[in-house]
DNA sequence: CCTACAATTTAGGCACACCGAAAAAGTGCT
DNA sequence: AGCACTTTTTCGGTGTGCCTAAATTGTAGG
């Protein structure tokens, strides 16, 4: 319960974690493997020495679950990652592409003190620069209520709150486009067949049209700003 | 020449290069094994590796030398090491006798974009908490011109430029007896056989004896004030 | 139900960094 | 020079985390 775990180990419990905060169905060998960037015979082996630690609950050829010690700790690295991230942006000036390689590697190098420490000099914030959410040191979780871009309708109107950090190209292309975190959009027309979503992005006079592409409205996540009965989440 | 080395590794090369910091007498096995905590025979190996790899001359039963290549690894991480420990106590409110472990862990985890970025926030200092030099980012070492406050003879006026950072519990201890860097201090009088060697500190009115046990002499480094015809540097 | 095919686990190995014990080499003293 | 003692190296072995290739097991279609 106290003496550090490994890297790896720390690793595997935040993919584990991090794969069931935007869905909501369980993470599987292969896809732990892929998101890791191991081979599948290595998942295995590892997902083994988790459930001896009691960190995983799994069955054999089942997908991979975390207990309640193992959440604990993937939300501690949850945490440690956000929060460094909002570090090298805000104080350091890194641009929000380049931080998540680097806090890949931090977020296993520092101690609980360093990590509250930088938290009370950041302000304890409660997202990081991609909008995702950072949990409490106690392990509670902002709660965020939006939707994917490519599931709203035309006429939904909100602010994006969360940008996926997966792919820095993106980011990069995003920030160019000037689409930040708290950019407003409408949605102004949806993809007929395979066609671009239409989004029109800022504020009254600087508004203007954009076409959005499948992958970047799948990562871009929106808070609706009307209250627009509930959320109109588009089928299939 | 590019892609990074192990921790361990770096580990190694630093504290080859620690040792002959402040000494001139090159490192060898065993010393290196207790200073890094591992077996002798884990050094062997090692040292075998790191010859390999071209970082140190060694020859069999010999004490252990950088190569130019192995120096250049080896500034990298001083540097790293004592930004990161400036870092902590002017950005993050540690104290001086925290960081050293602190920064052991982030010296292998952070890019050369965030040293230089870190460096640049910081004011490109060239000394860390302790007072030891920093190296620039191209391997430039400031040369400090001081002593042991063992080695000084009585009536030596001086500031306090370093203090071997080896030793929290001496840190804690001299924190408490607010003995700092810079602080200024006069030789009273040497010990005679064993007895304690007494040091006034402060300035003017402020000023108070002390008495300085020997491991604190050892580890406090002074830089003359008067240019007292060179240093006094005592026998034995 | 049975069979292809995909997902998963098992088996056997490798690299790294460490260990203790045993062998070898250097060193200092008579 | 010879011998005791210390230092260093060599040897065999461990744990972790990864790999490829070969079983095994699950599942969906006929
Ligand atoms: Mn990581
Ligand atoms: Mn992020
Ligand atoms: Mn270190
Ligand atoms: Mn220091």
């Amino acid at each position: 319960m106290k003496s550090r775990l490994s890297s790896s180990t720390e690793d595997y419990l935040k993919t584990i974690y991090a794969f069931t905060e935007w869905q909501d169905t369980p993470i599987t060998s292969s896809q732990l493997a892929t998101r890791l960037g191991v081979a599948n015979s290595s998942v295995s082996e590892m997902v083994r020495k988790l459930k001896d630690m009691g960190l995983v609950d799994h069955r054999p050829y089942g997908a991979v679950h975390l207990t309640e010690e193992g959440l604990r700790v993937a939300l501690t690295m949850v945490r440690r990652h956000r929060l460094l991230e909002t570090f090298l942006v805000n104080d350091l000036g890194y641009s929000w592409d380049e931080v998540h390689v680097e806090a890949e590697r931090l977020e296993h190098a520092v101690s609980d003190l360093f990590v509250e420490r930088l938290a009370a000099r950041l302000g304890n914030p409660e997202r990081d620069p991609h909008g995702d959410p950072i949990p409490s040191a106690s392990g509670d979780i902002p709660r965020i209520d939006a939707h994917r871009l490519s599931e709203l309708d035309p006429g939904h109107e909100g602010t994006i709150t969360r940008i996926s950090d997966e792919n820095p190209e993106m980011l990069r292309y995003l920030a160019h486009e000037r689409i930040h975190l708290d950019t407003e959009v409408t949605v102004v027309r949806r993809k007929p067949f395979g066609g671009p979503l239409v989004v029109r992005v800022g504020q009254h006079g600087a508004a203007r049209d954009f076409d959005v592409p499948d992958e970047v409205a799948e990562a871009v996540w929106v808070e609706s700003t009307r209250e627009h009965a509930g959320c109109t989440v588009g089928g299939s």
